[in-house]
RNA sequence: GGGGGCGUAGCUCAAUUUGGUUAGAGUACCGGACUGUCGAUCCGGUGGUUGCGGGUUCGAGCCCCGUCGCCCUCGCCA
C-alpha cells in the first residue's frame, strides 16, 4: 500500500454482523499472530477491543509477506473487508467474534521491540517490572479499565456538583508551608532565596477563603501532597474530591455526599446505595470496634466488662479497672475448639498492638474453663462475664485489660480485624458506609506535652461544648464527621470556625501563640474579620474511592504513574540529583 | 527510623540435610513445518555478572558482613 496515510474508520471493538461486506480501516497493536503457513490470523488490539484480521496468501502474496513478519505490539493500519466467519470458527468469547477483517492492505506504522512481558490481563509479572514499563502495563485491558472507570467517576462527580450549582475553583500548588499536620514538600524560591513554597497537603485554607468570597458552594478534584512514608493505600501525591459550602450544618454536607454516592452507585456500580448512612458516635465505635474507622461488614463487637472486672481476684483485671483503665472482651463464637497454638497466635496479635497480654477462657456449661486465669475468677463473676458477652458452651472469650483505655481499644480492634480476616467473616461485595461523628476536638500528645487537633485546627467545636474549651478541653466535641467504607476512611470534614475570636481561642489551646498564629495563619484570621459566613465541607480520597469501587488492593492500581513505597518512580527514576547550577540558582546546598 | 519477606534466563519460578560436577523448567524470543486458528499446534535452537561489593571455605545461587532495589508492616500520615 502506498500513497497517503489511511485513516481508521472503526475501532477494534466495534465491528459486528451488521458490518459484514463493509470496507473498513482499523489501526491498533498486534496482540498476537497465528501463522498457519498459509492463512495468518492477526489479533488487532486498541483500547476498545480486539478484532481478528485474516491474511490469505491468495490472491495477494504481498499482504501475506507483510503479515508473516508482524510481531506482538507492532503498530499497524489494516484496510480490508468485513467478512462473516465460517460457521464453527466464530469466537463467542469476544464481542467481535462473529466477524473478521480480510486484509487488503497492511501499513506497518511502527515496529515494536519484544516487550518485557506479554500485554495481557492474565500474565504473571512483578509489580516492579510493570512500573518500570508502565506505558506497556497501561496497555493491558484490565489496567485500562481502571483508568477509564476513574475518568467516568470524575465525570459523574463534575456533573453531580455542577447540577447543584457548585463551582470548581483551582487553588495554588505553590503555597505556604503550614507545619501543623503532615510534613510538607518544599519548593525553593529562586527569586527570594532562602524562602520556600510548600505543596498543599490539601486546599483547606483556600476553600475557606473562597467561602469568605461568597462562592458559597465550591468543589475541586485536586492533587494533594504529603511527605510521609507510603503504604499500599497511601501515596505522596494523591487526589481529593474537595468540597466546601456556606450556611450549612453537618447534615447538609453529609446529605450532599450521600446523594453523590447514590448517583455513583446508580451510574457506575450498578447497585443501589442505601441512605442515610448510619451516624455512629466516636466513643461508641472506639468501644465496640476498637477503631475510629470500623469495618461494619461483620459483627464480633467488643464489650466493656470493666465493672465486673473490678470485683474479681485476678489482679490484672482488677488493677486495670481500679486504675481508671478498662477491661473489654470479644466473644469468638465456637472458638472453644481452637488449639492452644492458634490462641497463642491471637495473643501475639494483641501484644503487637500494644496489649500486655491476652486473657482467654473457654465457656463450658455457664463457667469459664481452660484459660490460665480461670481459677482466679469466682463462679459468680464468671457467670456475669458470660452473661455480658452472651457466651455459650464452646465459645472463646478474649479479654484485654489495661490502665489505658486506648490500649485496650486498639488491641481488641486489631484482634477483631485479625479474627475476621483469618476466619472468613468478611462478606465480599458489600459496601457498608457510615458516618463517624462526635469526635473529640483535641487529643493530648504525651511526647510534646500539648493538645493537638484531632482533625485540624479549623474545626469548629460543638456550640454546647465551647464553654468547656479552657476548663476541660478533652471533653469538647468537634463538629466533625468521617466517612468510612468497609473499614477504610474515605474522607473527613467538618463545620469550620468562622469567627476570629473562636479561632484564636483554639489556636491558644494548641499552644500556637498570637504571634505564631499571625505568622502562620494571619491571612485566615484577617479574612475571618471581613464577614466570613458560617461554612463547612469535606474532602474524600478519590484514589481510594476508585480502588474500593474496583475491588483493588493498592492505590498504585488506580494511579497512572504511581510511586513505589520508597517514593520513587521506576519509570522516570525520580527523584534524581540535579545539576549544581540548578542548586545554585535556587540558593540550595546539599548536605 | 524499626521489624518481616523477596532479588537466579526478557518474564514467572526451581535448584535436596546452612554448601559439592556443566544452574534447570514454563513462557517469551529466533529458525523450520503447517490454509480456519483464536493462549494455535508440532520440530529444533539461542539465551545466565544467581542485584552489587567484600568475606569464610578445597569448593558459595545456598553461609557471614555491607550495600542497593521492590513488597508488607509499626512509627508517621492536622
Amino acid at each position: 500500500m502506498s500513497g497517503e496515510a489511511l485513516r481508521r474508520t472503526h475501532t477494534c471493538g466495534e465491528l459486528r454482523r451488521s458490518d459484514i461486506r463493509k470496507e473498513v480501516v482499523l489501526s491498533g497493536w498486534v496482540r498476537s499472530t497465528r501463522d498457519h503457513g498459509g492463512l495468518i490470523f492477526i489479533d488487532l488490539r486498541d483500547r476498545y477491543g480486539v478484532t481478528q484480521v485474516v491474511a490469505n496468501p491468495e490472491p495477494d502474496t504481498e499482504i501475506h509477506r507483510i503479515a508473516e513478519k508482524l510481531r506482538p505490539e507492532d503498530v499497524v493500519t489494516i484496510r480490508g473487508e468485513v467478512n462473516e466467519r465460517p460457521s464453527g470458527t466464530r469466537n463467542t468469547s469476544m464481542p467481535t467474534g462473529e466477524v473478521e477483517v480480510v486484509a487488503r492492505g497492511i501499513v506497518v506504522e511502527n515496529r515494536a521491540k519484544t516487550p518485557p512481558f506479554e500485554i495481557a490481563d492474565d500474565v504473571n509479572v512483578s509489580e516492579e517490572t510493570r512500573l518500570r514499563y508502565r506505558y506497556l502495563d497501561l496497555r493491558r485491558p484490565a489496567v485500562q479499565r481502571s483508568l477509564i472507570f476513574r475518568s467516568d467517576l470524575c465525570n459523574q462527580i463534575r456533573r453531580y456538583f455542577s447540577e447543584r450549582s457548585f463551582i470548581e475553583v483551582e487553588t495554588p500548588f505553590l503555597t505556604k508551608s503550614t507545619p501543623e499536620g503532615a510534613r510538607d514538600f518544599l519548593v525553593p524560591s529562586r527569586i527570594t532565596k532562602g524562602s520556600f513554597y510548600a505543596l498543599p497537603q490539601s486546599p483547606q485554607l483556600f476553600k475557606q477563603l473562597l467561602m469568605v468570597s461568597g462562592f458559597d458552594r465550591y468543589y475541586q478534584i485536586v492533587r494533594c501532597f504529603r511527605d510521609e512514608d507510603l503504604r499500599a493505600d497511601r501515596q505522596p501525591e494523591f487526589t481529593q474530591l474537595d468540597i466546601e459550602m456556606s450556611f450549612v450544618d453537618e447534615p447538609d454536607v453529609q446529605g450532599i455526599i450521600e446523594g453523590l454516592l447514590v448517583r455513583l452507585g446508580d451510574t457506575l456500580l450498578g447497585r443501589k446505595i442505601q441512605t442515610p448512612f448510619p451516624r455512629l458516635r466516636y466513643d461508641d465505635v472506639m468501644l465496640k470496634y476498637g477503631s475510629d474507622r470500623p469495618d461494619l461488614r461483620f459483627g464480633l463487637e467488643i464489650r466493656d466488662v470493666t465493672e465486673i472486672a473490678r470485683e474479681v481476684d485476678f489482679k490484672i483485671f482488677r488493677g486495670a479497672a481500679e486504675g481508671g483503665g478498662a477491661v473489654r472482651a470479644l466473644n469468638l463464637s465456637g472458638g472453644g475448639a481452637l488449639p492452644r497454638q492458634q490462641i497463642d497466635a491471637l495473643e501475639k496479635v494483641a501484644k503487637d498492638a500494644g496489649a500486655g497480654g491476652l486473657a482467654w477462657f473457654k465457656v463450658q456449661d455457664g463457667a469459664l474453663t481452660a484459660g490460665p486465669a480461670a481459677k482466679f475468677i469466682a463462679a459468680s463473676a464468671q457467670a456475669r462475664f458470660i452473661e455480658a458477652l452472651e457466651g455459650k458452651t464452646n465459645d472463646l472469650l478474649l479479654f484485654v485489660a489495661d490502665k489505658k483505655r486506648s490500649v485496650v481499644a486498639k488491641a481488641l480492634g486489631e484482634l477483631r480485624m485479625h479474627l475476621a480476616r483469618t476466619r472468613g467473616m468478611i462478606p465480599n461485595d458489600v459496601f457498608h458506609f457510615s458516618w463517624i461523628v462526635d469526635f473529640p476536638l483535641l487529643n493530648w500528645n504525651e511526647e510534646e506535652k500539648r493538645y493537638e487537633a484531632e482533625h485540624h485546627p479549623f474545626t469548629s467545636p460543638k456550640p454546647a461544648d465551647v464553654p468547656k474549651l479552657e476548663s476541660d478541653p478533652l471533653a469538647v466535641r468537634a463538629r466533625a464527621y468521617d466517612l468510612v467504607l468497609n473499614g477504610i476512611e474515605l474522607g473527613g470534614g467538618s463545620i469550620r470556625i468562622h469567627t476570629r475570636e473562636l479561632q484564636q481561642r483554639v489556636f491558644s489551646l494548641l499552644q500556637i501563640d498570637e504571634q505564631a498564629a499571625m505568622r502562620k495563619f494571619g491571612f485566615l484570621l484577617e479574612a475571618l474579620e471581613f464577614g466570613a459566613p458560617p461554612h463547612g465541607g469535606i474532602a474524600l480520597g478519590l484514589d481510594r474511592m476508585v480502588m474500593l469501587f474496583q475491588g483493588l488492593q493498592s492505590l498504585r492500581e488506580v494511579i497512572a504513574f504511581p510511586k513505589t513505597s520508597s517514593g520513587s518512580c521506576l519509570l522516570t527514576e525520580a527523584p534524581s540529583v540535579v545539576e549544581a547550577r540548578q542548586l545554585q540558582e535556587v540558593g540550595i546546598r546539599v548536605l
